[in-house]
DNA sequence: CTGAAATCGTTCACGATGTGAATGATGCGG
DNA sequence: CCGCATCATTCACATCGTGAACGATTTCAG
């Protein structure tokens, strides 16, 4: 008893996802650049298009970052002309930040190529594997009160 | 046809592997901080574990980073006494990493808290749906190239 | 109605993280 | 022995995100 396996740290859930995370992500990253955006970017056209049009404060805590974070990303996507942001009537301190046709249509492009490395790093499994895995982390994620 | 789904992208395994990443990593550092570690700190003590003694250079390849990090790193364990840097007698370029005592036992340590954080993140699944987990993710990350 | 307090967005200075380009020391091949 | 590759180190730098002000607006108590 008592034997611990030198590869116990590197065998845990929290290391694997982690490390998996972060190589994903750059992956993304790489392909998001080439549509002239960062990941959190397409994070904010995705929160958009799932829940609707929001405020910037709403999108920060659905995206769990700091609000002055949010004004950047929007910017930078009002420049592409990928959102709207208007000042809401109704209370003009917020803006509310809307979806465009082409902010549509670029999530679209990135969807395609999240889906294109979805099938790269499931290449070993099986369909059905592939399904289950998909199922258990969006369990996961959703017990974490993650999006989506 | 064609009805894309607005969750499209959210669902994608490339944006729930990225997101839950970046939260398990948050978690992760929050008690590598408490034994004066960040994460990648850990990721040394277990690479070192887990293949034995190695250079920096043959460290850097393997946990993806540059070179000029791991000597930021290592000169962090080595205050605290958690490695050894002894030069290679053999090519005295190299700096030959070495777990020590005190390395193994916060290893042990931080792996007891990833464990503990494992089980948090998979309460939601039944004793069954964790093992599959696991065990597809480490198949992804071996089909990946990543440690262990 | 009115002034105080809260809310939202914005700006800005800053800390944290990691990289890539020099540099110096060492090893290796002709 | 000399030129070149390799390893570790240092350092300047880019990137990313946060938290503390601040102005504009709304809300609410009295």
């Amino acid at each position: 008893m008592d034997d611990v396996k030198p590869e116990a740290f590197t065998a845990t859930l929290a290391f694997r996802i982690g490390t998996l995370g972060a190589l994903v992500t750059d992956r993304l990253a790489e392909k998001a650049r080439e549509h002239g955006l960062k990941v959190k970017h397409v994070g904010v056209l995705a929160a958009l298009a799932g829940s609707g049009p929001m405020s910037q404060l709403e999108l920060a805590r659905l995206m769990r970052v700091a609000p002055s974070l949010v004004v950047t990303l929007a910017d930078h996507l009002e420049t592409m002309e990928a959102i709207q942001r208007l000042r809401d009537p109704d209370d003009r301190r917020r803006q509310r930040l809307e979806l465009t046709e082409t902010g549509r249509a670029l999530l679209d492009e990135c969807t395609e190529a999240a889906r294109a490395l979805d099938d790269d790093l499931t290449a070993s499994l099986d369909a059905e594997q592939r399904a289950t895995l998909e199922s258990l982390l969006a369990a996961v994620a959703a017990a974490e009160g993650l999006p989506a």
